[in-house]
DNA sequence: GTGGTCTAGACCACC
DNA sequence: GTGGTCTAGACCACA
């Protein structure tokens, strides 16, 4: 698995565990249908608790990104993945609010803090092609 | 005072409070050298306790946004203010990376994402000049 | 624990308490990874509320010599320490020289003074190797 | 005067001032029996507030490097200086121990922090001469 | 069971 | 009247 945590960040474990998932479906590491580690063996290999795992998919699972099935275990969204919905645009945009505001304060350019976005969507999206 | 409040939210009241006052300092609603309300009655217009503005209060302070006097009260930084360091910017790119991340898995396009940061940054300096 | 307080003292018991345990790290009574008592039972254990505790851990926290962990409680910062920064060097240099005018209006010779400076160093280290 | 105040800092002005007048006698800037400026001259000098400056001009009497007269005014204590009392001794001792301990947890050498010590000593003392 | 957050109310240092 | 400190007690998030 490419999963890295950071257990002594202040970052609750499960939000790095469904920031490395989402990063992982951006870039193609996981595929649409794509089958998960079962949620016993990912904690175990992670070293952390059963719980943790459950709750960062069934996050991801409301959201969209994940189905959850008894027998199968757990998949990435097949197909239809959710969209750009209002209410997302809507969490996106507080949440770069509060990032912009930091970086103006500071003395960030528009510009470079524009670039800095842009570089790291592509960052991610960079290796999507390649599988 | 400018400042809204959600009681309900589930980012912690002390980091909204943070977030609105930077976002006043970047749009140039707070000035350099502008006095801030005191602890207590601006805890009291919030209808919030005195120690949650307090913790607000002494983060902007330690991250050299905001001087503290004992008598004098509390002031925006005259003057120098932080300027971009580079843990400043690693911090703010692994935000980004994170709703980039989320962005691009529900098909937004890397040219929206980065306008979306740039109109959000735009949105906020855009009153800058009246003050 | 090692560690005693003076509740009449004007210094605060916050500090008192950082003192300390930057003292017991300096002289290995704590070494690096060592867990530190929970909050609530240090608290207990000194009589004192389980908010000044915390306080004192959050400032050691950020000066990178204490990790704060959710359900893992408090250790001390495994592998690099701080480091002598030139903020640290200015801000000892300039307590340093409250200690020495005082000490030179009394008549305390200069190389009276470097050796007290020594000695106290010393005294802290000595037990070092021990562990 | 000599005095510099830093309104922003986080210790006293009282402190700032006591510090800074004891730095003076310790350089010779000031002189045993020389005259202080009154109170209210100072005060109005450096701005702030009168009872600050008597708070300041108390403590140093009671220290014994002050003395305060009705009509006279304020002189520098005339021949007689404190010299090093035992409770000075261990005053000294308590802030220094403070000082070695962050130093050495930082990682800077015995002697380094002794001959920093030194330093800032003659510092202060290496005008003595020339007045 | 751990730390994180919030509330309520008190006293003190500083100016 | 300002912020600084401390206490007491509560609920929640995390693991």
């Amino acid at each position: 698995m490419f999963i890295e945590l950071d257990l002594q960040s202040e970052t609750p474990i499960y939000t790095q565990l469904v920031d490395q998932i989402v990063e992982g479906i951006a870039c193609g590491a996981l595929q649409p249908g794509e089958q998960l580690p079962p949620i016993r063996s990912l904690a175990e290999d992670l070293g952390i608790n059963l719980h943790t795992v459950n709750k960062a998919y069934n996050l991801l699972k409301q959201e969209g990104l994940l189905q959850v099935h008894r027998k199968t275990g757990v998949i990435v969204q097949p197909g239809e993945m959710p969209g750009v919905t209002e209410a997302f645009e809507e969490k996106l945009r507080r949440q770069l609010r509060s990032l912009a505001a930091a970086a103006a304060v500071r003395g960030m350019a528009e510009e470079v803090f524009a670039q800095e976005s842009r570089s790291v969507y592509r960052d991610i999206i960079t290796n999507r092609g390649g599988e």
